[in-house]
DNA sequence: CAGAGTACGTA
DNA sequence: CGTACGTACTCTGA
């Protein structure tokens, strides 16, 4: 139903939409990531624009409707500012290549669409909207160009995107008088004097629409204000007056011409007639998914006229459904026994399911037959609508900090349950045995972050049949959902925060402030996030089913949530005591180095302040900038300040300047982290308890959060101090720390075949050195320390991606002498310059690369016109199924490891990883078995061409346990 | 007060 | 002009 119907107007509602402007913000709203059909083609501006369209017309029902579009090749715009793009020269490749599908949609759609060579989408709708005024329409103009602000009026309503692509606000004059102080014929001028980033007209420099509406309203125009230029006080005064060129110049630019003859008239432009099957046809080609495909066609239905079913793949499917639950009420174990008994799936039926699931353990002694385990036997995952129940847990999952506040259950045939912390607590037994005897149809959201919260309760949660945040990380690893809500609305393409069952409510700007009670709001949410955990999982199964990705989410994901629960819940013991003393050294040697640079600076410069030191440098001092920063500053990290360091030997001032600066970057950055793990600790045990993010690197590898146990310093001897601090646990006597040797490089040695590296790993000898002598063609014992350590930076940068000019950059040779080094390397193992192209190539043609396992990661930027976002997917290409496959690797390596030592009656356990690395706390007398079970764990995670070394060193902290 | 920019720690 | 991360700090503009 309109909201505009406050007017005399009473035909439409006239429909006009700016086609360019739209496909461009639905470009960079969207990720093309995730919007790519197999064949490469981009599909994020299309289906933004669909969806946008779908929306508006479900909530406004035009009668008629027309698009504009800008044409390539210049406009009188552009002649007259030579620095104006027309905003289509300007777009990208990939959203350029989709205009033309877009305009496919609009003929499959029976729209019209307008565009006139030399004028932009502006024009014509300027004109449209003048002539649908004229014949009697109300018109909404759909533009997320705030030029069209001007045409608002009584009857012309803007509905211009917000922030998120999806809210669209309508910009009535009110509205525009509201948010920016002038009227709707007025804003031009604003706009004139602000400029406009996004079509790279610049405005008067430091004013922005505050001042601007300031001075109109004082002066009524800008021609008043041009007239009255000398009143103008204060800087910003003479920014104008410096600027009235240029803004004089932006005003003409940004009128719209309103009287373009288009040969249409508005009358010829209704809208209703809809090629349903050719709208299918397209979006097949387009590979758009059912659930969003319905969700978009929804509002095109409500279209009278408009025949046919909406049909995927011939098979007829509803749109998204918020069935209400029906909320069930227990107050005793005994009629939660009764519920789930009447409404959970059943023991035997869940424990059918669990028991065609493989172990974790035996699957990957399977897997670890052949590295290729990929072509081991498919585990298939059962329909989820039919046969699973939905777990949620509310609450606080900080490790260390577990809180549970409600477990909400919802069970196949629509029932659902509700639990609170006090309820919890009086039926743990109860809940603890339906758990364990339906676990094996359970499908959660973060099985990790659930296995804390349960532990907060005395819960256990064993392993579930289907994980959806883990799902989608193995589907669509490069995005990353702050919370479940935001995973939903990615998941299924409907804005955030949207009450499921009202209809139309994304359009409202006018939100009613919700003024339930906080607990009732609370168990809604909660009510809600299960449903969105089943409405997920019946979405993202499929994708799995068809990737084949069952079997990395059951035997590599959900045990590794295991075990990272485990180290995260039980922490890292750290020596508070070390670590106090050290950060009062660290504190008073940046201290000193501050008085230091102060003095010879003259002045308190803040030494953290890049901008301030440039300042300093580069000004006051007069020293030569090396590098500039992306920005176009000068930088002031630590390579540039140590060149300058080395340079000014002859000017004693910056000299020791430079030094003392140096020091107290390095100093304070260690006295930074040491207060952070301080921070850190728990006070109840003295552990510092890191979050093992699993679905954040888009690669496969984990991330460690709050804090980041992953960066400790290992390269200085003073920040490998900062590892001492980190000490066995009460029970335990020492640390063991077991790391793979060149992973990356053998996982290369062994994908790509070539027989020399395999060789060189065969051999056992000094790797480096071994491959060294091969490259150089000398014996081993020639080998130079600068010859080995040159290879040593091929090899290690190979998996990068690395460029001479990067190599001879980091060797400091010359761009000669390293592209001298790469062709002898890369003639010395030809397979392995063989593979890194093929990873590209394939990547190309795929789309996406493949771990060992099956983990995926897309590459639409492979596709790029653009040279940098090319070379950059290509390096990401080259990357990924290396550092990702090593990642696979160290998963396995580490569901083994405790499965093995559970296996064993082992104490110890493993309390942190960092990549390569597994570090142990052992228990008195373990430290043999434990030593053995983790290396052999780690050597055989799978087994490859070449053998998997591993070096362990014990300790009595974990720095000495380092080797 | 959030976001961009810069810098820097790890594998 | 090297991949993948997380954190701390400053400065700026809504």
């Amino acid at each position: 139903m309109s909201k505009s119907t406050n007017s005399t107007s009473t035909k439409g509602p006239f429909l006009i939409v700016d086609g360019h402007s739209l496909a461009f913000r639905a470009y960079y709203a969207l990720p093309v990531d995730s919007f790519t059909t197999s064949a490469g083609q981009p599909t994020n501006a299309i289906w933004g624009f669909a969806q946008m369209l779908s929306q508006v017309i479900e909530a406004e029902h035009p009668t008629h409707i027309a698009v504009a579009f800008d044409m390539a090749g210049g406009t009188f715009r552009s002649q007259m500012l030579p620095q104006y793009k027309g905003t289509r020269d300007a777009a990208p490749e990939e959203l350029i290549s989709q205009l033309p599908l877009i305009q496919d949609f609009l003929n499959t759609m029976g729209v019209t669409y307008v565009e006139k060579q030399g004028y932009e989408g502006d024009d014509i709708i300027a004109t449209l909207a003048t002539q649908g005024k004229r014949d009697g329409y109300q018109t909404l103009v759909l533009s997320g160009d705030r030029d069209a602000f001007q045409l608002a009026s009584e009857n012309v309503t803007v509905l211009f995107p917000g922030y998120h692509f999806r809210e669209l606000k309508r910009m009535t004059p009110e509205a525009i008088e509201e948010k920016y102080h002038v009227n709707p014929q007025t804003y031009p001028d604003l706009a004139a004097i602000r400029g406009e980033q996004s079509d790279n007209i610049p405005g008067v420099p430091g004013v922005g629409d505050g001042y601007a509406a300031r001075w109109l309203n004082q002066f009524g125009s800008l021609k008043g204000i041009i007239d009255h230029a000398d009143e103008l006080t204060g800087k910003k005064g003479q920014a104008f007056r410096d600027n009235i060129d240029q803004v004089t110049l932006n005003r003409k630019v940004n009128a719209l011409v309103c009287d373009l003859k288009l040969g249409v008239r508005v009358e010829d432009l209704t809208f209703g007639h809809i090629h349903l099957d050719k709208v299918n046809a397209l979006f097949d080609q387009l590979e758009f998914g059912s659930h969003t495909r319905n969700k978009m066609l929804k509002g095109f239905k409500c279209v009278e006229d408009c025949e046919g079913t909406v049909s995927v793949a011939g098979k007829e499917t509803s749109f998204i459904d918020f069935q209400e639950p029906v909320l069930d009420v227990v107050e005793d174990d005994m009629a939660l026994q009764q519920w789930s008994e009447e409404h959970l799936p059943s023991t035997q039926a869940s424990q059918a399911i669990a028991a065609a699931m493989p172990d974790a353990a035996p699957v990957i002694e399977a897997a670890g037959d052949s590295a290729h385990a990929t072509q081991t036997v498919e585990v298939v995952c059962p329909d989820l609508g039919q046969s699973a129940w939905y777990l949620h847990a509310q609450g606080q999952a900080k490790p260390g900090a577990e809180k549970l506040e409600a477990l909400v259950f919802l069970a196949p045939d629509g029932h659902a349950l509700e639990l609170e912390a006090h309820h919890i607590h009086s039926m743990v037994g109860s809940l603890q045995k339906i758990i364990d005897s339906r676990i094996g149809s359970c499908v959660v959201y973060g099985y990790k972050e659930n296995i804390h919260l349960l532990q907060a309760a005395s819960l256990q949660l064993p392993m579930p049949l289907f994980d959806v945040k883990l799902a989608q990380y193995l589907v669509e690893p490069d995005f990353h959902a702050a919370d479940l809500d935001q995973a939903f609305a990615h998941m299924m393409k409907v804005p955030l925060n949207t009450q499921p069952e009202v209809e139309q409510g994304s359009l409202d700007i006018d939100d009613q402030a919700e003024t339930e009670d906080a607990t009732h709001n609370a168990n809604r949410m909660s009510l809600r996030r299960v449903q969105y955990i089943k409405l997920m999982a019946e979405h993202i199964q499929p994708l799995i089913e068809r990737r084949q990705q069952f079997n990395l989410l059951r035997i590599i994901e959900m045990p590794t949530s295991t075990v990272l629960a485990g180290m995260e819940h039980e922490g890292a013991k750290v020596d508070i005591h070390r670590l106090k003393e050290m950060g009062d050294q660290f504190a008073a040697e940046a201290q000193d180095a501050q008085n230091i640079a102060w003095d010879r600076a003259g002045s308190q410069v803040n030494l953290q302040s890049p901008k301030q030191l440039q300042k300093v440098l580069f000004e006051d001092m007069g020293l030569k900038p090396t590098k500039r920063t992306k920005n176009g500053s000068y930088s002031t990290n630590a390579a540039a300040l140590q060149k300058l360091y080395v340079t000014s030997v002859d000017n004693e001032r910056a000299n020791d300047f430079l030094g003392a600066l140096l020091r107290h970057r390095e100093t304070n950055k260690l006295k930074q982290i040491v207060n952070s793990l301080m921070e850190s600790v728990n006070p109840k045990d003295g552990c510092i308890h890191t979050t093992y993010e699993q679905t954040v690197a888009a690669t496969g590898r984990l991330s460690s959060v709050d804090p980041n146990l992953q960066n400790i310093p290992n390269k200085n001897a003073a920040g490998r101090e900062i590892r001492s601090a980190f000490i066995p646990g009460e029970n335990f006597e020492t640390l063991l720390s077991c790391d793979y040797s060149q992973v990356e490089l053998r996982i290369m040695a062994d994908l790509s075949g070539d027989e020399s590296l395999i060789d060189a790993f065969k051999s056992g000898a000094d790797f480096h050195k071994y491959v060294a002598s091969l490259v150089y063609q000398i014996p081993m014992d020639e080998v130079t320390s600068d010859q080995r350590s040159h290879v040593k930076a091929m090899s290690y940068g190979l998996a990068y991606g690395l460029s001479t000019y990067g190599l001879a950059q980091q060797l400091n040779v010359s761009p000669a002498e390293a592209d001298v080094l790469r062709s002898q390397y890369f003639s010395t193992f030809g397979k392995v310059h063989e593979y890194l192209e093929s990873l590209v190539v394939d990547a190309r043609v795929k789309g996406y690369t493949e771990t060992i396992f099956g983990r995926r990661r897309y590459f639409p930027g492979l596709a790029s016109t653009n040279r940098v976002t090319r070379e950059a997917a290509e390096r990401g290409a080259l990357n990924a199924p290396i550092q990702g496959s090593a990642a696979d690797i160290m998963k396995v390596a580490m569901i083994k490891a405790q499965h093995a030592l559970s296996k064993a009656g082992c104490q110890s356990r493993i309390i942190l990883q960092i990549h390569d690395e597994l570090v142990a706390e052992v228990a008195a007398g373990e430290v043999d078995m434990v030593s053995n079970i983790i290396t052999d764990a780690m050597e055989h995670a799978v087994e490859l061409a070449v053998p998997l070394d591993v070096s362990t060193g014990i300790g009595s902290d974990w720095q000495q346990a380092a080797h």
